[in-house]
DNA sequence: CACACTCATGCATTAGACGCATAGAGCTTA
DNA sequence: TAAGCTCTATGCGTCTAATGCATGAGTGTG
């Protein structure tokens, strides 16, 4: 064994010597240790040179402990103690938890999912405290550096990012968006009349076509998108009456029709790109976190009972 | 390598866990540790298996923490620390010192001997603190059940205790005290007119024969002992003005007869026993404190220039 | 004085940690 | 997209050192 701490004591001999201080009987130690006799009393004795303490002195009525072993005892235990917590795996109890949990997103995919895993949350860790934080350019850096716990997105890392975990959270087709009093909202809607219409676009990152654009290109149609804007949330206002069509994942285009003069219609069949998913994405450092897993299985049991 | 502590965990990785976590980096960690890198690396994948998390996962950077291996990082250090202080031989400072030593003896022989220490002492010790403790029947029982750290005697123990530890503190011949005024004052002292005097003997322990009772009998002498004390303190007392012979030790004779109207006879050389000594007395188990030690020094040291 | 109890030690075995060399994995740069 | 660089993981042989068994030594007790 080569293994040394700070000036070369074999640190494994410190539960024996913990042991021993408080049997002052090598042999009982030994019993209490599931060891040899002899194995323990080579132990003492590297324990005594290492020391440089006799620790166990002779007495006429066996072993007692000497100043520097009594010294020795009262500290050692608790910082046995101490260390197996520490090394021991961690427990997660809800009912004393009150970590603090950070989560980003965009603000209607949040308003989306995230009331249901509150609710959920404060039932069950009264202590948790949650918070939101605005969604910087990449929420993806964000997980990276450990300012969030999670990231609620719908996009993908641009690189591979192999120190990113994700699970599906929801998946859904693309909606078309309008005012109630849009010409589309009451004639058939071809790939045709949709290129033709006047669109809006919500681009998170800015830039850069929308899937929509590529799907039409496919079938040798483009559109116009006459309006960029950077959230979800004002998508109504600037849809209600104007002639502007979002292409919404169904989700968000429902929640952006409630209680406005505005319709859903549904995207043709070919017009259909594959469905949208959204994710939760944490760090690979909080993977093996048996608080950080309990709270993602409560995130998925949650969306799974609305 | 067998040794384990509870659950199993050799703890000897901790210290190389403590800077892979500050160093995010095997093979620095390796060089810091003055290992090679596949040892380290070894040590590593021991301790993701029995801590059973990553602890130190891949980024696009290198390594990065776990949520494990952070709050890890924050506690290990200190208890690591607080495992050297207690296992690296403690210094014994003197000038912040503030223990509490307790030694025991007889009122004269303490009267003699202590003041020289404790003045000694309260100049390069201030926060020390001291206390006599009564002697019982047996001072070395004392010692044996930790009562007190140092005990002053004349006395040898009983059976040979191993132990305890000794020194010698001061050895003298026996004189003879008795008042001013009495016979043998002022006529030559023989064994004849020795022997026939009234003799009062101090007994500690209140049993057996002086020494002089033995060097008598090989003389084919017994003398009367007409006054048993079983302390030195009143001797002075009893003996002014009667005709109370006193044998003592010299150092006590002379404190005894300080002051007061009692005088000193040399014996005989023929009846002249074996100097007597007085020793400290201490037990192994603080022979090897270095706080004792040096104490013990200062005892020594303080008799040496009274 | 002999017995009983306990700790220490000689000896052979063996487990496992180490270093060296190398393969594998991931990121950067051309 | 591929080559190169950096760093970690692993196969292999070596060797230290801890262990258990058996025994000796020291000490207190009947």
């Amino acid at each position: 064994m080569r293994e040394m701490n700070l000036k070369g004591l074999d640190l494994n001999l410190l539960p024996i010597l913990q042991v021993l201080l408080q049997e002052r009987h090598v042999s009982r130690a030994a019993e209490q240790l599931e060891m040899s006799q002899p194995a323990v009393s080579r132990a003492l004795a590297r324990l005594r040179r290492e020391l440089g303490d006799p620790l166990l002195v002779r007495t006429s009525r066996g072993f007692d402990l000497s100043s520097r072993a009594q010294e020795i005892q009262t500290q050692l235990s608790p910082l046995l103690q101490q260390l197996t917590d520490l090394v021991q795996s961690p427990v997660f109890d809800p009912a004393t938890d009150t970590s603090l949990i950070r989560l980003t997103g965009l603000d209607l995919e949040l308003a989306i999912y995230f009331p249901r895993l509150v609710k959920h949350l404060r039932r069950l860790v009264p202590g948790l405290r949650l918070e939101t934080v605005r969604q910087e350019e990449d929420s993806f850096s964000m997980l990276d550096r450990d300012e969030v716990h999670f990231s609620l997105s719908g996009l993908q890392p641009a690189s591979a990012e192999n120190s990113l975990h994700r699970r599906v959270i929801d998946t859904m087709p693309l909606l078309c968006v309008m005012a109630e009093n849009h010409p589309l909202a009451t004639q058939p809607l071809t790939p045709v009349s949709y290129a033709a219409a006047a669109h809006g676009l919500v681009s998170i990152t800015g830039r850069g076509p929308g899937s929509m654009d590529k799907v039409l290109a496919q079938l040798g149609l483009t559109r116009q998108v006459m309006l960029r804007l950077s959230s979800f949330m004002s998508v109504a206002d600037f849809c209600e009456d104007t002639d502007l069509v979002f292409t919404l994942p169904q989700r968000l285009a429902e929640r952006v029709v409630r209680n406005r003069r505005l319709c859903l219609r549904e995207l043709p069949d070919t017009l259909q790109p594959s469905p949208v998913s959204f994710y939760l994405y944490w760090h690979s450092r909080h993977h093996h976190d048996p608080k950080m897993l309990w709270i993602r299985e409560q995130f998925f049991a949650a969306l799974e009972h609305p």
